[in-house]
RNA sequence: GGAGGGCUCGCCUAGUGGCCGAUGGCGGCGGUCUUGAAAACCGCUAGGGGUGGUGACACUCCUCGUGGGUUCGAAUCCCACGCCCUCCGCCA
């Protein structure tokens, strides 16, 4: 949810970050509508209870006809009251829909237009040369660690095992993220990753994505597509010290239907309905948000240098960025087998549209509450084990592994095929 | 699955129809005292909304888990729901 004063002042902001959308400019003015209905709506309100309250006082002391008089006044006047009452609850729950339609205001520089509007900020490292580039999947059949015919068989499609050093290679990236993120002063989390139905909706995800998302319909609990959800609502409701920025790393598995991409990057692990992944999120004062945004992009970039792949940093654009980010970079990885570049991180400056919702708030140096900034980036996902494999695949099949990986297969340098 | 108990301002707690937005303690902040500290004493210490003002601020309304009901009037009475906790059983 935008700041609604900030939209009343200056609604053609609001506007102008709809069209980069490609979204509708109406939206800003049915929220202001409804905003302007509740005020009020609002106002009409409390000159009946004031008068309500006024009136009250005045009963113990009554007496006689005097007493007769007044009930008969307050009578009147407690129906108009609850009427207007009624008026007021009306009023705000067609502001609270208007104001959850209304996706975050793009920060100022963001790229214009829809999905293929990105601008490639850089492109870091060489890709490899490979003639015939084996694919992941039969990199990682040769090496006996990715199995999904069997994950098909237990689970369905878009499920898979990981296996000896496919286990290994996903654990020792995880905890190579987990170390680095520790080491820049992230407190590591393990969070629930099922939730109830407010964190997800506080954190934004029963809106579009609603159809993403694994429910539990027994007990009303969702299963998160991300650490995000249980990260952000971690601390709802609360007033944090923000002075620094406060920093979680989280680690879990994440889950996600896949649905409507049917027929799409269906080989493999690129698209899969659980995966691991470590997770950044920061909560901060708005004024930091921008900079700590530069710092996640920072931190993921400097994870992808320790597993040696080559990428590209892309601005994605306004169309693409989903309702709570004002900005969004991703990182995208070379994937020899495709020719082209897939995205294995993502990093969203939600500025105070996600704290709004989940009433995350500081206090500022007048001891005034005010709303914080939320910011999340990936720092590694089974994803990643994609770009690793193939990237560093010998034309035997064998794979070199990366330096910062080489502890966690036993010291290896190379894996080698099973057989 | 069964049976109980509870939800009040950061924490604990008082409050059974108007004088309660709410008592007291703890914690926190500020001050007095002290060379400094402790102790003692004094003061401050929930959030949100609306209106007015450039602003410090002023006035006002809402909030005692949530929603409804009774009533002129509800933290207080009634109903429903939610959440938390304990015990028993079962499973790990």
């Amino acid at each position: 949810m935008i700041d609604l004063r900030l939209l009343r002042d200056d609604p053609d902001a609001a506007r102008a970050s709809q069209r980069a959308r490609g979204e509708s400019e109406e939206a800003v003015d049915q929220l202001l509508r409804a905003d302007e209905a509740r005020r009020a709506a609002v106002q009409r309100f409390e000159a009946l209870r004031a008068e309500q309250k006024r009136l009250g006082k005045q009963m113990p002391k009554a007496s006689g006809a005097e007493k007769a008089e007044l009930l008969a006044r307050t009578k009147e006047l407690a129906a108009e009251v609850k009427a207007a009452e009624t008026a007021v609850t009306e009023a705000e729950t067609a502001l609270r829909l208007a104001h959850l339609a209304l996706p975050n205001l793009i920060e100022e520089g963001a790229p214009h237009g829809g999905e293929d509007d990105y601008v490639v900020l850089r492109e870091v490292g060489e890709r490899p040369e490979i003639p015939e580039p084996k694919d992941h999947l039969e990199l990682g059949e040769r090496l006996r660690a990715i199995d999904v015919e069997r994950g098909a068989k237990v689970s369905g499609s878009r499920f898979y095992y990981l296996t000896g050093v496919g286990a290994q290679l996903q654990l020792g990236l995880l905890q190579l993220a987990i170390s680095q993120a520790v080491e820049y002063g992230f407190t590591p989390v393990i969070p629930p990753v099922l939730v109830k139905p407010e964190s997800m909706e506080g954190t934004g995800f029963l809106g579009a994505h609603a159809s993403e998302v694994y429910r539990l319909e027994a007990d009303d609990l969702f299963l998160v597509g991300t650490s995000e959800v249980p990260l952000a609502a971690y601390h709802a409701g609360e007033i944090l010290d923000l002075d620094q920025p406060i920093r979680y790393a989280g680690w879990s598995s994440c889950f996600r239907r896949e649905a409507g991409s049917y027929g799409k990057d269906v080989r493999g692990i690129l698209r899969v309905h659980q995966f691991d992944k470590v997770e950044m999120f920061s909560f901060c004062r708005p004024e930091q948000a921008h900079d700590e945004h530069l710092r996640l992009l920072a931190w993921e970039e400097e994870m992808l240098a320790k597993v040696e792949i080559p990428y590209r940093v892309i601005d994605v654009a306004a169309g693409d960025l989903g309702s709570s980010a004002a900005r969004k970079y991703d990182c995208e990885a070379w994937v020899p087998s495709q020719g082209r570049y897939r995205e294995v991180t993502s990093t969203s400056n939600c500025t105070t549209f996600q704290a709004r919702r989940l009433n995350i708030r500081y206090r500022d140096e007048t001891g005034r509450p005010q709303v914080a900034a939320t910011l999340n980036g990936t720092l590694a996902t089974t994803r990643w084990l994609i770009p690793i494999l193939e990237n560093h695949q010998q034309p035997d099949g064998s794979v070199r592994v990366p330096k910062a990986l080489q502890p966690y297969v036993g010291g290896r340098d190379v894996l080698n095929t099973v057989r």
